[in-house]
DNA sequence: ATGAAAGCGCTAACAT
DNA sequence: ATGTTAGCGCTTTCAT
């Protein structure tokens, strides 16, 4: 690896100031074309890329925006299921990604280490113009020093708890009202009476939505609930899920007629179990998911499930940022709740979509 | 937004002198601990957070690497499909990211924009300590200027076409081998003896070595095929795979009993216009796809394909470039081929698996 | 263990 | 249209 050329090597070259070299780069046109052409020469020659860190540091911008989310551990799905089960984290990367590139923004991405998420947001602040975080990744304190020198935006994936700090751009999804509508169509389409939500221990905002969102929708049409979930599991996982399943299943008194769970990983255990079980899904119990993760269109019988436009959340992050970046973060805080729709497939007893060809 | 207070702040408010705050950052070790907590609570009161750019331009590193790809488009899925159709990039993105994360390296990604990759290039090349490049994104030419300076992989993801600058390292899949092993399996085990291949236009390096791999397996199963792909289509997408579908069902002659595609995309476009006739897959006529998108499980019948790597491609692309950063680039450039598998499912005749619980 | 000072490669006034 | 000259905020010898 040979020594990088600097502007002063082309300057030199070219016959030109450092400054004339610098400005080829920055504009253009207020060089003439003639000397344009001799330093762009000199520059290929040698070899000369700009050095964005002496560029970011001279300028205090660099051009790249970022990224910090959780380390999700490795991924529930089994290895073989590996591309096929994409994350939130991939999705929300893709989304911050295109609406980067329209912006002319590169993305720098990073999550926290399993142990830690010490120097996370150091490692990525330093060297991005603003980022997004989503919630639960980094600590509080941390973001709220940070967010005083540039925009950091708050992403409410699923499962988080952290309270958000009241002066971040914030963008969430309509959990409750997806988790409403959802289960008002069991209850009003399907004549559900006797619906068990399966939510967590650990209260976060997001789960607590649902819950809110279900309750809502049972009070509506008479339907009796608890103020408690029938179940609070600790991690939503399909482990989990297939045995609340299996906890519902042989809990005395009558089964439920709906097994309502706070995320799809959840739901598709559950549906593993009751299948494991001998008990058919719709016709003996309903089933339905939260998220509209890939693999719920992929189990048989097919999910129904309240989908999150996380590709979308990404997007409107990019947005906000490059906004803030414009405007130097003047202006109110902003917190946007994204729409959410319902799924309808099979395991609630709707017609089961054909997969798109 | 308030100005970001520099080590010469958190410097004065700890009373030591600037070389002390570094050193705390870079070598906690080194600095007494009592000297030590001094500097990290003013850094803290202050909400000082190291400038990235000025650590990188004075010590020439960055601790990110970085991807370019090329800009896909919008994804040929339709919107509603967005988030189940995971492009290569993204598994690319994610395997980079889990590796680097594992070095303690932060990603950056930035996709060449519809127009011209111009720029693209030197843009992340500046900010980086090394990157991957996913075939026919950037210039050659830029590339070859580039790695003087450091470390860059070349992914040959699927259908690309530039020839390989044979002194970069290198990461391809085995497209000869899947195709060779999915043949063969057409050949021996369902009968096949009329199959049809296609293929694309510009002969890319990795659609060649599918179509090489196909006539291996034909000639060792004493199978007759010319030296030409059955049809050659100008862009591998899903209308493509449904009129090249159309024209082998209306040409002269025995209808073929294998439609050996040369990539998802079209097979399941195929897979869509035999429905509409009315033909029956596989009885009437087997299809196969190459790649591995998670379309290709959704589909019915689902299809049966090569799978490609792409999330362990990104995996193998980081620590190749770890391994010169730490190494200094030392050493033969490493050209590496990653073992492909082959999926065999309902459209060829294979039971389908059942999808994963 | 700590400090002083010289850059790192560029941009941004300010001249000319 | 082009050149001069300070920094930008850090790391890195070299002293002490």
């Amino acid at each position: 690896m040979t020594a990088a050329p600097t502007v002063y090597d082309v300057a030199e070259r070219a016959g030109v100031s450092i400054a004339t070299v610098s400005r080829v780069y920055r504009t253009p046109d207020s060089v003439r074309a003639s000397t344009r052409e001799r330093v762009l020469a000199a520059a290929r020659e040698l070899g000369y890329v700009p050095s964005g860190n002496a560029r970011g540091l001279a300028s205090r911008s660099t051009g790249v925006i970022g990224l910090c989310f959780p380390d999700y551990g490795d991924p529930a799905a089994d290895t073989e299921d590996d591309d096929t089960a994409m994350l939130y984290s991939d999705q929300i990367i893709r989304g911050m990604e295109r609406a980067a590139r329209r912006h002319g923004y590169a993305l720098l991405i990073a999550a926290s280490l399993k142990g830690g998420a010490a120097g996370l947001v150091a490692k990525v602040a330093g060297r991005v113009d603003g980022f997004a975080v989503m919630a639960r990744t980094v600590p509080t304190e941390e973001l709220e020093v940070i967010s005083r020198r540039m925009p950091v935006v708050m992403l409410a994936g699923p499962r988080e708890g952290t309270a958000f700090l009241d002066h971040l751009d914030h963008i969430e999804v309509a959990n409750e009202d997806g988790q409403h509508e959802l289960t008002r169509h069991l209850l009003v389409d399907h004549g559900v009476r006797r619906p068990a939500y399966i939510g967590t221990i650990e209260q976060s905002p997001d789960v607590q939505a649902r819950f809110d969102g279900f309750r809502l929708a049972c009070r509506e049409a008479g339907v009796e609930t608890g103020d408690e979930p029938a179940l609070r599991l600790g991690r939503l996982t399909q482990e989990e899920g297939a045995r609340a399943a299996a906890r519902l299943c042989e809990s005395p008194g009558e089964l439920p007629d709906a097994f309502v769970f706070a995320n799809d990983q959840t739901a598709v255990g559950a549906l593993r179990e009751l299948e494991r079980r001998g008990l058919s899904v719709p016709d003996d119990v309903i089933v339905t998911g939260f998220d509209g993760i890939p693999l719920s269109r992929l189990v048989r019988p097919a999910l129904t499930t309240v989908r999150q436009p996380m590709v979308r959340m990404g997007e409107e992050a990019t947005e906000l940022l490059v906004r803030r970046l414009s405007s130097k973060g003047e202006g109110e805080p902003v917190s946007r709740v994204l729409p959410v729709s319902v799924a309808r497939r099979a395991s609630c007893g709707c017609t089961e979509t054909t997969p798109t060809l």
